[in-house]
DNA sequence: ACCTGAACACCGTTCAAGT
DNA sequence: ACCTGAACACCGTTCAAGT
């Protein structure tokens, strides 16, 4: 899992070959590469492997064959590595939120909704130790992190945006738009939670067709018309 | 907080009365009385203090005044506390929600599944500690601890009663109960913990309002109508 | 620059022993 | 029955030192 470090070490080398130095092999074993980068798969595999809580820094490091003290190099602390996985989990899912809407082009806003709902909640399943990290309570509960909030804050202004277009379109009900979105933001993430903690039981094969009707209830309401 | 030992002792000693011996005082300083609810009461200040990762057999038994060891007594390990706690907890929010909706008696279903909704979320706002013990990665993920399971049986099984009824009586889409529970479900949830994390920024005067709104956008669904 | 050995104060958990 | 001292294998984090 966790042990690309030869070929982190070959990367490494490669690097700087193109840069200044002819072809200095790196001189001791305890010159990692990228152990940034690393460290973050490392984390995100050990979270799959035994849930969130399991993640070590030295665990970690362990894996990769390095000191735990070399951590420290690259994050200030162990919260600052399930930080940045996170971040990198908010950018990830801002891209596939865009893409799933993109894909929709024309559609009415309804539509979009659905769509944007079950593109949230299959990426949130596709990944799910990601997910619970991106959502844990370790998310930046104290507002350090700042850029943490960034792709959080894009995520919901994209929410945001696609319920005022439907507002605009006359599609969505004109209620204050921060309201709206938090009740679509909630179900999202109610639906993606409960799934991947197991409360309701969904088959993997059918969570698709089962959050696009989740989200059509959501967005037609449980009211009879 | 948590240094109710002296009233436990006491208690300890009142009961010993009343049983058999006539009144011989504890021994020795090791005699906590009731050790199992002075822990679980413990966990929770811990947690609320600190977040729900803070919570340490050995910090709950060092603010009563007791030997770490002690706890194992009482509960198998550090998770079987957590689920306790959940338990509990769930214990409550089934009494939260069962007493507001008969409050609602003559009610049509829409107002009761909304009134369900607020009730749900305020019992989590009232008790973000304890709501995040109940909902957080300690549970149940391995299905130990089944006696966990029954209370949230009895939550879910309450929300999919309610939705028959109004399904009965005509007032709810009359789409698979499951999916339909899940729904109302995820929307509760989402908007307890998003509000819990500070996701979402409601002023905690406003979070009745707040929820009843958002819990009739659901029910009534987003679309225009 | 990047890495590490040794150390500190903390964990959960177990064993054998005390009253 | 209920409690504890001593011990084990683990944590995160820091300091001073190595290349």
């Amino acid at each position: 899992m966790c042990d690309n470090r030869r070929a982190m070490k070959v990367r490494a080398a490669k690097v700087k070959q193109q840069k200044t130095e002819p072809q200095k092999k790196p001189r001791g074993d305890y010159h990692h590469g990228n152990l940034r980068r690393a460290l973050l798969d490392c984390a995100l595999s050990i979270i799959d492997e035994k849930g969130p809580e399991a993640f070590t820094v030295r665990e970690a490091a362990r894996r990769l064959g390095v000191d735990h003290r070399a951590a420290y190099r690259h994050f200030q602390d162990r919260d600052a590595v399930i930080a940045a996985v996170a971040e990198e989990g908010y950018r990830a899912l801002v891209d596939v939120l865009e893409e799933a809407l993109a894909r929709e082009d024309g559609a009415d806003a309804p539509t979009r909704l659905i769509v944007l709902g079950r593109a949230y909640a299959m990426f949130a399943l596709r990944e799910p130790a990601r997910y619970r990290v991106m959502t844990g309570p370790r998310s930046n509960e104290s507002g350090r992190f700042p850029e943490l909030e960034i792709p959080i804050a894009r995520a919901f202004d994209l929410v945001k945006r696609e319920i005022q277009a439907g507002v605009d379109a006359g599609d969505i009900v004109d209620a204050r738009l921060d309201e709206c979105a938090a009740v679509l933001w909630a179900e999202m993430h109610g639906l993606a939670i409960l799934i991947i903690m197991r409360r309701v039981r969904v088959r993997p094969d059918r969570v698709r067709e089962f959050t696009t009707r989740a989200m059509t209830h959501l967005v037609y309401g449980l009211k009879r018309r």
